[in-house]
DNA sequence: TGTACATCAGTGAACGCGCGTTCACTGATGTAC
DNA sequence: TGTACATCAGTGAACGCGCGTTCACTGATGTAC
């Protein structure tokens, strides 16, 4: 069954120019959010979202073409936000361009990462509508591999290997990893949110510590 | 912002009796499947799912009270079948009581996961939706608890501690980042696979090598 | 300074459509005798 | 065996509603002179 391609414009028609638009633009984002919350994804529409924001429905579209640029507006800013959160906790920890002391503050990064998620209205709604529809989805894979990309050169200078697709894949997946342990701390009630941080960044420190040994001990890794 | 409650219906209502019934109540399951790939869980509807299937509206209302019944089931039966993937490989690895080889094989269960979740129409669309979808949340989340209970009580001997908070969490962490490893083999397609497998299973080995060494006093790391 | 005017921002009303849901009904299946 | 009958399965038609989208329009804001 071949997925059907689904060619959706995202992108906003006029940016609001003076500043009551601002207001405006401002007010169909909290709306948003407040109704991914309530209703979901799967019910959000544009109507409820204008009656929420206080204005109609052709206000609305002055600045979004549907439905889906409005929550790739939401989601773009989050992954921006993250991705803010990710850098400034990257560049306070590799002082000097040394990165060994990374891998002893992912805690940091995951408790940052975590409130900044908790803080914004709908945070958890927000990334899970990025993964679960498909126009959106390209939003949240691009920033991950970004971040990753990043972390990725780092790491191929701790182990003094090239960047290539394994040590690509590894960045991916520690990324990932850290971010599921975000969504698990807000999606899961039962789960204390510490215990979890905690143990996400060990098992991240282990992964790192194992590669590494791995990197000196056994000379070039196999697969 | 509180979140509003969702009471959502989700039980079937008639259960098929006769054979036709049975075909009937397939082929909207797998209508719903289809549709969820093509037009996405924002935009499925039981109108589309019943034209999909074959059959009046009033005929799928005979067996779901509504779209999220469907998906509630849908998403169940997957449930189930990784849960099964899960218990074979568990006690294919644990012969005789011994857990000492269920790290060796990880990489195993992370493959078999990925490929029922392959061959499932709309696999990943489907644990999408259950995240997406605030009325099936408890779906995924409950079952991913119930293999982590497993895991936990095995690990607890393993490290010959008792089952407690700590450890729970180890084993809930480690299954969920098992699923994030076969979800991103299917959602990111510039990544390989083979190299997210390998890597998957290695960090969970190295996770668990190295909570076992910090069980034994910091001894060195056994192979 | 005031005011005329261009541009920006938002409205009210309307449309056709697909949605969820229900009804009284017909048709199919299984079984008691 | 056949058939009458109970139950199960599915239909056709209808409903009111919210959806996305567009139109010609009014009102607000900023600026040139």
């Amino acid at each position: 069954m071949v997925p059907v391609k689904r060619e959706v414009e995202l992108l906003e028609k006029n940016k609001p120019r003076q500043e009551r638009a601002k207001r405006t633009y401002e007010s169909i984002l909290s709306a948003a959010a407040e109704l991914l919350v309530e209703v979901g994804v799967e019910r959000i529409s544009t109507n409820l979202v204008a009656e929420r924001a206080g204005i109609t429905v052709p206000a609305l579209y002055r600045y979004f073409p549907n439905k889906y640029a409005v929550l790739h507006a939401l989601g773009a800013g989050l992954m921006d936000a993250q991705n803010r959160v990710f850098q400034a906790w990257f560049e306070r920890n590799m002082k000097d361009g040394d990165p060994s002391g990374l891998m002893l503050n992912v805690r940091e990064l995951l408790a940052e990462t975590l409130e900044l998620t908790r803080k914004q209205t709908g945070g958890i709604e927000i990334v899970q509508a990025l993964r679960a529809v498909a126009p959106l989805r390209e939003v949240r894979l691009e920033s991950h591999r970004r971040v990753a990309e990043q972390f990725a050169s780092t790491a191929s200078a701790l182990l003094d290997r090239p960047v290539d697709e394994v040590i690509v894949t590894q960045a991916r997946l520690t990324i990932e990893v850290g971010y599921a342990v975000v969504e698990m701390c807000i999606e899961d009630e039962t789960l204390s949110a510490e215990h979890l941080l905690n143990e996400g960044a060990e098992l991240v420190r282990y992964y790192w510590e194992g590669l590494l040994a791995a990197a000196l001990g056994d000379g070039p890794t196999p697969g």
